[in-house]
DNA sequence: TCATTATTTAGAATTTCATCTAAATATCGT
DNA sequence: ACGATATTTAGATGAAATTCTAAATAATGA
């Protein structure tokens, strides 16, 4: 994984929504997809670079997959920002 | 500013060790750039970069200028982890 | 003022990214 | 097995990003 998937996954704005739309758990691609206006494949290629980062995990149940927001990786992330204050860390 | 901007530029390895680089205080852009390999004209961009999304400031003093970690912005992103957590946030 | 040093700006080349359409895969219900 | 539905994969296109070289700007010191 580490920070380079995680922040490029975070840098764009379709993807910080659906992470959003995921605080009160998990939704299939197409409930997801239904807030937005581009196509199911656009859909399908957002959730899977968020999934490569980390930032959500999918599960398939029959002909749906549902996704659901994991918070691990967010807090490496806020761990990486509090190493930027003094308690030093050695990611980059 | 506003996420976009930051988010992007933290998502370059090379501007998240600048900003690394600059935890004990200030430096100018050469010395910034004597940690790497990449022409001047490359790490003012990232410097740009970074300046722009508000995650460094920059002050001029005669033949230098000094570079400086801003940390209200990332401030501002544990925030908004924070709302993916429960405390609706409006933010995207 | 002239040469030198520090840094940025301009413009070009290459790569990466977001998005689309069309086709593929998988599952469900009849 | 068939048709409909949910989602992904493949391939293409245009826009954005990273990096470079060369030129420009600004400040210093002789």
């Amino acid at each position: 994984m580490g920070f380079q998937e995680t922040f490029k996954a975070l840098s764009d704005p379709t993807r910080r929504e659906i992470l959003h739309i995921l605080r009160d758990g998990a939704k299939t691609a197409g409930e997801i997809g239904s807030h937005f206006t581009m196509t199911g494949a656009t859909m399908s290629h957002h959730l899977a670079v968020l999934r490569e980062a980390g930032l959500v995990t999918d599960d398939k149940r029959g002909k749906w997959i549902y996704y659901e927001l994991n918070l691990s990786v967010l807090d490496e992330i806020t761990g990486w920002i509090a190493g930027l204050r003094g308690e030093s860390s050695d990611e980059k």
